[in-house]
DNA sequence: GTTAGCACTCCAAGGAAACGAGTGCTAAAA
DNA sequence: TTTTAGCACTCGTTTCCTTGGAGTGCTAAC
């Protein structure tokens, strides 16, 4: 266990190296108001914690930066709480300010107010869907034999995909086998739709809709839609403030992970609600080993349903990231409410 | 005017330098294939190239590097047809290989397999919206007085949008509108309908609408569907791997552009058929004047509707990019083409 | 237990020297 | 008259060495 003056001196060397990125000296610390040290004692200390794993010397006759370990102690233990300055509720005052009309929009608005109030990338994973339930369905025909499905949730997302209407099948028939699925599926949560029609509905629409054999493949192209969730990120090029990614390759491993969505949604999604904090390989993708992701969980009437995050070097202002976080996924949570009481 | 001489050995630099990324010696030009010069005779005629303003030297005792007006020359009088490889025609096989059921889909991965093979980054932007029409309208209520408004074009783009419904509004008065709507706008150009139901329909609107003043914002919202365009980016990264953007500003800069999709719009969107060049500062935008900008529309059943291109440095291989995207924006055209017959 | 002092380490910045790619000019060759 | 070989010169790049300074660990004194 830690003393209180290790506690202490861990704190004062994450806390300066946070905003200077150097290896921090026994010098600096000692000269941090909250540490009456002098600066020998504070190398024996610093000595001790290295030993202990806590901190990390580049060269010997280079000052100390955090380990893995020192930051993970810092954001279980000597985390205090966030103080808002002046420049932040200003901010937020625009956050409120600006008029939002639909769920992706405040979705793009919230994340870019995150990512410039925390000036790291920031992400947010779209309302899970299998969690949402059919609200409607439509197939609306375009020319001959094209025709858009349109499948609306109760979340308010819409879904749309192109399909191809079988030579011999009439207009009649689709509206038929419309109309019946928005009678029988309604309210049943996306995920279970193919279940559903396959084991309950296959006989009834058999008998209600001509030429159902041939409709088979379109019905599985309309309900498959395994609903990719959509990640939206804000942001991007922030990193390129931080020193660690000055090297070219490294900060490419990371904006390739950008275009890979699918990656993404693994890496973000997260089941538990509040704030999750993973500190460098705490993450399971390689190109992220020496980043920290901060996530949220955001809750449509108090169901959670996304994820919104922040994806930082491992040395990442965790107070302020974690303070902002929690209060925007907060508000951001009640603002989607809002649309769906 | 150019000797057929002075034409070969800017062919030449231009040549070299678009692989080496190096300014190009004398020497080098006059043991390349085609030239059958010596070292100093190609001296003195580049030496004249650059009072012309060809050719550029960054120093005195380094070589030579084309000028923007040398690559316009390049372009307009020097490109030789691109001799597909290889490894072109395995790309494009996976490119026919792969199948894709909606134009979202369809963009992506036209724009990977562009981007890849040609190792820049490259964009596509969506089905222009202002010039195709309506197919259908749908008000699908979810909770009290929260709907999402659903508009269906006739290229099979759906556009969606969250409203919220006035108090003392009934389904019924809101699905009569819509019934109204689909009735008298089907087939009508997205950029008129504002126009037409304020000019045309309000009267037979506020007669069979029963609190019909009560809902014109709400139509307003639907309709304004200014429809931004979509801008699809692809290859982000392969920017990196350009020399010429090492540089961490410069490539900021360009970065930050993929994220304002609305600027990206207006560099990227011209209405010129065929394919077209922007090189260096013939592009409007500052942080794109070391780069060129290489487009071509591409057409749903022969109307252009939409822009497909690539974003490379000044130094980028004109004659590929050119082949490669003509070829791939006429085979998009045709397959998506396909879907509206 | 804490602190001042001191020798030691090692990175970073700066500068001289060597290197080499490429030029322009001149004079000879074609 | 045009082309080419030869040569002195320029200037950026690389390499190596020196110097400065920040920071350490250890020891001895407080």
């Amino acid at each position: 266990m830690l003393t209180e003056r290790q506690k202490r001196i861990l704190w004062a060397v994450i806390d300066d190296y946070i905003v200077s990125a150097e290896p921090v000296g026994s010098r600096t610390v000692s000269k941090k108001k909250g540490v009456g040290f002098s600066a020998a004692t504070i190398r024996n200390e610093m000595a001790d914690l290295e030993e202990m794993g806590f901190l990390e010397q580049p060269h010997t006759s280079a000052g100390r930066i955090p380990s893995q370990k020192g930051y993970r102690f810092y954001v279980d233990h000597l985390l205090q709480p966030y103080m808002w300055s002046k420049d932040d509720l200003m901010a937020l005052h625009d956050f409120y300010a600006m008029k939002v009309d639909h769920v992706e929009q405040a979705i793009k608005h919230a994340n870019s107010i995150l990512s410039q109030m925390t000036n790291y990338m920031t992400f947010i994973l779209g309302p899970r869907l299998s969690e949402s339930k059919l609200k409607a369905l439509q197939i609306v025909p375009l020319h001959d034999r094209a025709a858009v499905s349109i499948l609306v949730t109760d979340t308010g997302y819409v879904h749309r995909q192109h399909v191809i209407v079988p030579e011999g099948v009439s207009l009649s028939a689709i509206e038929r086998l419309v109309n019946l699925l928005n009678y029988r599926l309604t309210g049943v949560p996306i995920a279970k739709l193919k279940a559903i029609v396959k084991h309950e509905l296959s006989e009834e629409l058999k008998r209600h809709v001509e030429h159902f054999d041939k409709l088979t493949d379109l019905l599985d192209t309309i309900l498959k839609a395994e609903l990719e969730e959509r990640v939206y990120t804000s942001g991007t090029t922030r990193i390129l403030d931080q020193p660690e990614f000055r090297d070219v390759e490294k900060m490419k491993s990371i904006l390739d992970l950008v275009e890979e969505s699918t990656v993404l949604v693994q890496l973000f999604n997260s089941d538990k609600e509040g704030v999750q904090v993973r500190i460098g390989d705490e993450n399971d993708l390689e190109a992220v080993n020496d980043c920290s992701i901060i996530t949220a969980s955001y809750m449509i009437n108090g169901e959670p349903v996304g994820t919104i995050g922040v994806l930082g070097p491992t040395r990442m202002n965790y107070g302020r990231v974690i303070g902002v976080l929690e209060f925007l996924a907060h508000d951001f949570s009640r603002r989607i409410s809002a649309w769906f009481e």
